[in-house]
DNA sequence: CCGTAATATAAGTCGATGCTTATGTGTTCG
DNA sequence: CGAACACATAAGCATCGACTTATATTACGG
């Protein structure tokens, strides 16, 4: 599945909390840390796991590297959760004509 | 945070499978069984753990356990989708006013 | 009633995963 | 150059999580 990368890169809630922040405002891997109560690899991991999953890109500027979400990234989740919003009308009618063959 | 389990429920692809099979039509364990390759423990266990996300509802009738997706269960994802990208127009607000200051 | 069917729960196993420390790679600066 | 810095990668470890088999619970049917 095409959107499966991204609900697992979510899942994690540091991940999603750095995603979060990355959302908001671009910042390089020593600036994400802070706020964090984990190691710098473990962020440079969770950033791998994001950037696999389309949800967020990088920019290099000397020794740092700067993040930032993805704009693009989000697109195949909103796609699946309107598709999966979309479904719900169809049911109410498949539920109405059971019911009218049922009760005539 | 409130989305959590229900980032977590949607992570697992067999899990997400039984839920968009829910989303399309109501059933039941066995007939829900049939078509996956785990056994009837493991779709309980999912269907646990998508009832505690809120993603799905059961209506007993007899013997028989009908699972259907809970419309309501996709709303705080899809509101989280909707934050995170409105979060980008500020986003190069914030671009344009940092650029404005750097070359004047 | 009693056997069986539908589902849930318990307990155990094993691979996935998120963390750590240690080390590698690339960049700046004295 | 070379020391220090920013970050990535490697390796190991401990917990988590998805699955299994076994058993409990509830409901139906003869």
């Amino acid at each position: 599945m095409l959107e499966s990368p991204i609900f697992r890169a979510l899942a994690d809630p540091t991940r999603r909390a750095v995603f979060e922040r990355l959302s908001r405002q671009e910042m390089n891997v020593s600036e994400l840390k802070s706020g964090f109560g984990v190691s710098q690899p473990a962020i440079s991991q969770h950033l791998t796991a994001l950037k696999n999953a389309g949800l967020v890109c990088e920019r290099r500027e000397g020794r740092y590297i700067y993040y930032r979400s993805d704009p693009q990234g989000l697109a195949p989740l909103a796609d699946w959760v309107q598709r999966h919003r979309e479904l719900w009308p169809e049911r109410i009618e498949k539920l109405k004509r059971v019911l009218k063959e049922l009760e005539p």
